[in-house]
Formats: C-alpha cells, structure tokens, sequence
DNA sequence: TTCCATGTTCCGCA
DNA sequence: TTGCGGAACATGGA
C-alpha cells in the first residue's frame, strides 16, 4: 500500500508517538531488509541518537538523528511503523525493534521483506543517490517544472507518473486515481497529450496528493467519489455508473473508466 | 495448486 | 536513449 500519503501518515504517527525520543537499543531479528548498513553498525549509529525530525521524499521517510544524520525506511508492499509503550503486544513481522529510553518501543514491520531499512548521512545525498525525482508534492514543484518534465518523454502517462526518477511518490493506485480524475486512459502516451491535459494531470496530482494527505492515509478516509473504493472486477464508474476496466499497463492492474477516460 | 498482490530492480529487446 | 515486458524478490490469501 505504502504510496506518498501514507508515508506522510507514518511521519505524522511518529510525531504523534515517539519524536524527540531517544535510542537505547536496536534490535534487528532478520537481516534482510537491512540495505547499505549490516545490523552491528545500524546497532551502533544509532545508540543514544534522538530521534529528532521527519522527512519525507516520494515513498521513503528519513528520519533525522539529532547528529544530522538519518534513518532511512523505505516500506515495498507490506512495511508499517508501529509504536507503542511498555506493556503493549508485540505486533507481527518485526524486522527492526528500537527500544527507547523512557519505555516507548518502535518497530517496523515488513511480511514480505520487499522494503528497507538503511543509514544515510546527508539527505540531498541519499536523494540523489537513489535517482529519484522532486517529490511529488514538493512546493517547487512547479505546474511549469512538471511540464518539463514531461517533455521528450515517449512511453505511457501511467508510466511517467510511477516511474521515480521522474516524480517521487505514486504507486500503482493513486496514478489510477490521478489519471480517472484528470480524465487520462492510463495507456496514453504522454507524447499525444494535449497541452490542456498535461497541465490538469498537474492540478489533478496536486489536488490528490493533497486531499489524501489531508483526510488521512485510510483508503476508507478518501471521497466517496474516488476511483480508489473500486479497485475491483465489474465495479460501476462513481462518475457515470458505466462499467470500469482492469487492464495490465506497465505490467500492473490498472483501473479505468472507458467512458470518462480518453 | 495456481494466481495475484498497492514495492523496486534487472535484463533483453525494440 | 528511452521505455516496455517479464522475471525476480518473499509471503500469504483467494
């Protein structure tokens, strides 16, 4: 699940529970998810560190030590965050456990290993070591950067809006939901766009990007009007009641409505 | 048993 | 050079 809203709902969580806390121990029961860091040297960056800002950038969270320098979790498919005191239940999957010094435990949890747990110094660096483009919802992130972005670019609209190193943070289900709203099939090649409809895919983006952040990481939490509630077989268009399609674009499902989306 | 899943990455090919 | 399809990764549910 884990696209840009609900990794800015993870960064909020944190705040919410254990921000400004500080580390006395990180415990680290499966290796794998680990990147760029082996768990003895995780164990010891972190030691006494206090947890001091969150940042996010498309789908990854840094969240910066109070030495400036960051952890890195990134969520693939199935990562969460879960924070809770002394005497709470341990949730499943455990990949990562940090106790902290006045009885706060934080745990990422991961059932398919597909996200990661790393270190990283210097955040422009991470970014840019990790080829991703602005985040989407990035106030420099202007209607003409977008536009040039676009530029010279051949392959499918869905393709450009999932594609990271284009534009950081949307994942299969919100480019359906920004292409149905701006009216876009998702198999469009970004070069046969109008330029009336490059610049609603950018409002279209803005404005849903926003709105989920806004109301909440649930998809329950979204409007009503939303292609999101229907990401099934046969479900009714909430535009016009038409039948929506699933096809494979990019080699992922894709939902659309035939009628609403040219 | 087989297929599929909201993540990324790599390879081969057009 | 860009971008696509497919496979791979690991796991569980339909």
């Amino acid at each position: 699940m884990p696209e840009l809203p609900d990794v800015a709902g993870f960064a909020r969580y944190l705040e919410k529970t254990v921000l400004h806390q500080t580390v006395s121990r990180t415990h680290v029961p499966d290796e794998r998810i680990l990147s760029g860091v082996t768990r003895r040297q995780l164990a010891a960056r972190l030691k006494h560190r206090q947890l001091a800002a969150t940042h996010r950038h498309g789908k990854y969270l840094l969240l910066e030590l109070d030495d400036g320098a960051h952890l890195v979790l990134h969520f693939g498919m199935t990562g969460r965050l879960a924070a809770w005191r002394r005497d709470g239940a341990d949730p499943d999957d455990i990949k990562v456990l940090w106790d902290l010094e006045d009885g706060w435990h934080l745990a990422y949890t991961c059932q398919r290993l597909l996200g990661e747990v790393g270190y990283a110094r210097d955040r422009a660096r991470f970014v840019s070591s990790q080829s991703l483009g602005p985040d989407a919802l990035d106030p420099d992130l202007t209607e003409d950067r977008f536009l040039a972005l676009m530029e010279g670019r051949r392959g499918t609209t869905k393709g450009l809006l999932m594609n990271q190193s284009v534009i950081a943070g949307l994942g299969n289900v919100y480019s359906d939901e920004i292409l149905f709203q701006a009216g876009i099939r998702p198999g469009r090649k970004v070069d046969r766009l109008s330029a009336q409809e490059r610049r609603e895919l950018y409002r279209v983006l803005r404005r849903v990007l926003t709105t989920a952040c806004e109301r909440g990481d649930a998809v329950a939490d979204q409007p009503d009007s939303w292609l999101i509630h229907r990401r099934d077989e046969d479900q009714e268009c909430p535009r016009c009641g038409g039948t929506l399609r699933a096809d494979t674009v990019i080699g992922r499902t894709s939902y659309w409505c035939p009628s609403c989306q040219d």
